[in-house]
Formats: structure tokens, sequence, C-alpha cells
RNA sequence: GAAAGUAGGUGAUGGUGGUUGCGGGUUGAGUAUCUCAAUCUGAGGAAAGUCCGGGCACCCGAAAGACCAGACUUGCUGGGUAACGCCCAGUGCGAGCGAUCGUGAGGAUAGUGCCACAGAAACAUACCGCCAAUGAGUCAUCCGUCAACGGUCAUUUGUCAUUUGUGUUUGCAGAUGACAAGGGAUAAAAGACGAAGGACAAAUUUGGUAAGGGUGCAAAGGUGCGGUAAGAGCGCACCAGCAGCAUCGAGAGGUGCUGGCUCGGUAAACCCCGGUCGGGUGCAAGGUCGAAGGAACGACGGUUGGUCUUUUACCCGUUCCGCCAAGAGCGAACCGCAAGAGGCGUUUGGUAACAAGCGUCCCAGAUAGAUAACCGCCCUCCGGCUGCAUGGCAGUUCGGGGAACAGAACCCGGCUUACGACUACUUUCUCUA
RNA sequence: GCGGGCGUAGCCAAGUGGUUAAGGCAGUGGAUUGUGGUUCCACCAUUCGGGGGUUCGAAUCCCCUCGUUCGCC
């Protein structure tokens, strides 16, 4: 589990970032980046979305949401602050394992320069 | 060994260790609406479906009682429970070879409705049929009267023949026989008439039947024997149903005897009866942060689904004192919120469900919603390979996996549904000894 | 959390206890035509989402369940 200081809680914030995010599309999920006006250094914040789509039962939405939550865990590090992203599951395959996630996540948060220490000429 | 059945608990994601990380409680510290450290703790038997019953909270003014409207898949009996549509024990009925299982199990004589098609008729009738009477008519029988032809019998008359007596013969008298005629009698006599009872019987009408036919899920208790004009519980035996009595049982009911002989199904159709409940909304209840009303006096009236009764509160009017710059939104911020019809152990009572006593324990509290990711060793399963030499067992620097159903959201008690592995007992069949 | 509706052929659907479950579109085959379209004819539900019950009889009534959809706070 992320840090609260790392998690999107309110539904204003969510709102706020599907109307004016940036979005960025792999094979599994689906990033919206907003970048907060305000240059002060608040940590980077995270939402994660599993559509009810997806999956009826509660426990596979769940297990979903923590495998890509130990994968951010796994990158924090290296984010740059100052971003709100909410990662959307797409409803395609629900048995994936956390290295593919790990790998999706890392090339979607480089497209859109939220990781530090990559430029985008350096992962693609 | 196979196939079934019942009961029981169980299921933290195999065990253990490490690294990174999350929610909550407690304690301590700090730069104090946050952070850090230590320590403890952190999903289920169904957390699910939301099908019932409650707790709790607020609103419709409140509380109590009676009756009514109303609601209820409430509906065998007895018990358990805070309560229940749940559980336990039993009764009846049904299913199964059996162990066992299922059971919406009041009333069809309170009333209404429906029972398609078929069938005469679907709830009180009679189509075909059977029987009795009526009966055009047919048949034979018996009785009485009459009686043709023919027969028989007796008799009368005549003729002839034979014979006897008398006698010369004829003749006369008698007997016998044959033939003819007459009337008479007779009957197993054609037939006619009359009367009687009998058999058959068309049509019609009247009555008795519900055995048989056919229809259908269902047709007036069933089967058999007797009985009858034909039939029928009309009588009898057995079975089924109803009622009464006796007896056993706490009761539902069981058993036995007797009786009259009998009443279609459907209430998961309306309904009737008994029983229970008594309004609504649901933790997004509701409260705090965060606004304010209080006191005194007063006649009539009004306020709960309806009526009535009792107590009380409020509404209303007047006076006095007091509050508010404006505004009533955002926020799961805080409380509600986790010690409970609690768990575990044990004793006693009870067939059991369960209850009582004693001891002991504190056991999730999130709110975009906490249990995860990676790694080592052990155990175990599957596959591959090797060996024994063959349904299996053993080994492995091999590969893959550690299950299924499934995630607390105010809390309990049930029900239902989904699902893994296991243990014990029981039944039936087969094989071996 | 509370409450309602709907599942019938590939699609839209009628049917509210009584034969063999209307109809339209689509599809298949045939006829008409030189060919295609139009038109006409025929076929197409092993039975009404699944299971159980009531009934002589169930798509229909009752219970459980699965799916889908809508509303309120």
């Amino acid at each position: 589990m992320l840090p609260k200081a790392n998690r999107l809680r309110h539904w204003r914030d969510f709102q706020t970032i599907y109307q004016q995010g940036i979005r960025w599309r792999g094979d599994l999920l689906m990033l919206r980046a907003w970048r907060r006006t305000a240059a002060d250094p608040v940590p980077t914040r995270f939402g994660i979305s599993v559509s009810r789509k997806f999956s009826k039962h509660a426990v596979t939405r769940n297990r979903i949401k923590r495998q890509i939550r130990a994968a951010l865990h796994h990158l924090l590090p290296d984010i740059v602050p100052g971003w709100d992203c909410i990662i959307v599951v797409k409803p395609t395959d629900q048995t994936c394992n956390y290295d593919r996630f790990l790998q999706e996540l890392k090339q979607l948060l480089a497209k859109a320069e939220v990781l530090n220490g990559h430029s985008r000429g350096n992962v693609l």
C-alpha cells in the first residue's frame, strides 16, 4: 500500500484529472496525468480505477489494485513530485502478473515524463 | 472394493525465515491538526444473495389500553429462542430394496368461481342400454261348444251268403259274416267360435335402475360372492372413508369394537376460520464542529390509519427577557464505531434444540476503502527422466504449482446459494477367507 | 443500503392456466425473370434463462436461483 501522501483520496481530484489530464494508453492500462499549477513540492499522488466491467467479483478487482500498488511502490523513489495520476485498468485479461504491470507502468510513466532520471529517448 | 446416505467440525492463501510496505490500538518522543520509534493486532464459513427476524437511531407529538380497518407463503403437535417464515423432538402422508429423505400438512357440509377438448352428464343429470307395465301382432298349449273328410265302436234297417230249428220245397224264426244306407257315440280329428293363463314382440307412453358401454385426470366407495324383474351397500367378507364409544398418549394421533351405509377435484382461485403483528425510514439513520430560544398567563379548538378512554406535550394569542453581519454548502473531519442475545473451557439439567452456573479471554474497524511484492530452506502435488521389472515403489543441482468459493463496511440470530479437503458412522451390492 | 422491472427463434416481440407457442425483420429452399430486385409459396423454437413444486394440465401460479436493467437516499 502506498503512503497516504501518495494517494488520491477525493472525488473532486478525480474529476479534475479526468477533465484536464493528459491521456496515455498502454496495452493493459491507461494513464491520466495532470501537473498541478502550484510548484510546491507536494508529492505525486496516484489513484487506481478498476471498473466493475473488468470483473464482477470484488476479489479479483482488489487483487489487481494491490499488484499495481506494489509496482508503483517499487517505482516510487524515481517519481517526480507535483503530479496527479489515475491508472485505469482496461477490461481485457484478468490473469495478469506483477512483472507485466511493472513493465507497463514504467513505459507509461516515462512517456508522461513523470519518472525521474529517464528521458523519453532513453526508454524508447 | 463399488455405489449411496447421514452427521461433524474445518477452511487465516502449506510450514518457516528474511527484505520492502499498509490499516488500527496502546505507550513514548518531537520541529505537534502531523511525523518518528517500540509493541500488540489485522477478513469469512459463507464476509455473498438481501429472503426473514431483531437490536439501535430518527421522523409521523409521546405513552398505555380496547375494538376495527389493514398486513402476513402465519397455518399437524409439543418444546427451544430476544424474536422469526429459524432450530429440536414427534405424528400423519409420500419417495426409496435400504440406510434415509421430502413435506405450502386448517376448511371444499359458509358461500362464489373454474374443471378446456371429449362425453348423455363435471355436481346432479340419464344418451345407448337393462327391467316392469302398456302393447299392434305372432306362436304353441289347455278347457268348453260345434264339427267336414277319414277311422273305430255299438246299434237300426235293407240285400246277399253260410248255417241251425221247424219244415216237402218256397217260406218263417234265429245265429254268424260281408256289403249298403241311416242316425248316434268316440278321439292324440282338419277347422271355427268363446274364455283362460303363457311365450315372443314393433312403436308409443309411464315407471324402476345406475350393473354395463363410451369419454375423460376425475363419473357417484373398490373387489368378490349372494341377491333381484333388472339392478343397487340391498345383504355378507376384505379393503378405503365417515361418525360414535372404549383404551393408550401431554398432544398431533395410534389401536380395538360398533354403527349407518358415503360426501368429485381445485383454496401456490376468490375466500372463510384460527394465529401473529400493529406507522414510516434506514448508520448516507442520527448527532458534533455549527445559529436560540426561554419564562409567565390564557377561553375554545387542533395534532398519531379510524373510533373511544386516560395522562402529558406541542400548535395558537398576549407580555417580558435573549440570539443572529450574511450564508446552510463542502467535508466519511469527529462521534455513532465495536464488551457483544460475545468467544473458549468445564459442570449440571434436558432425548435434543437449548438453558443455567463457574472459570478464562478481548478477538478487524477501513472510508478511492487496509493483508501485498520479492527471495531462501523444508514439506507436498502434477508432469518429464532414470532404476526396480511393471496396475506400483524409489530417486532427481529437471520444469510447473500450493487449491476451490470468495473480501468486513452499524451490529447480531437464522435461511438460501457457491465451494475445497477431511473424519466418523450407516445402508445396498459384489468378491475373497 | 432500500426498492422496482425484464429474460420467449439470430433481432424486435404477442401470448396472464387448455390442442401443435401469434406476427414482423433476417436466414434457407423453390416459383416468377434473360439476370438481379420486387412479389408469391414453403421451411426455421426438440418448448419460453435454470431448478423444484401446485394442478388432470404451467411460457402463464408459487418458491429458490442466475443474468440484465432502472430508480431513490
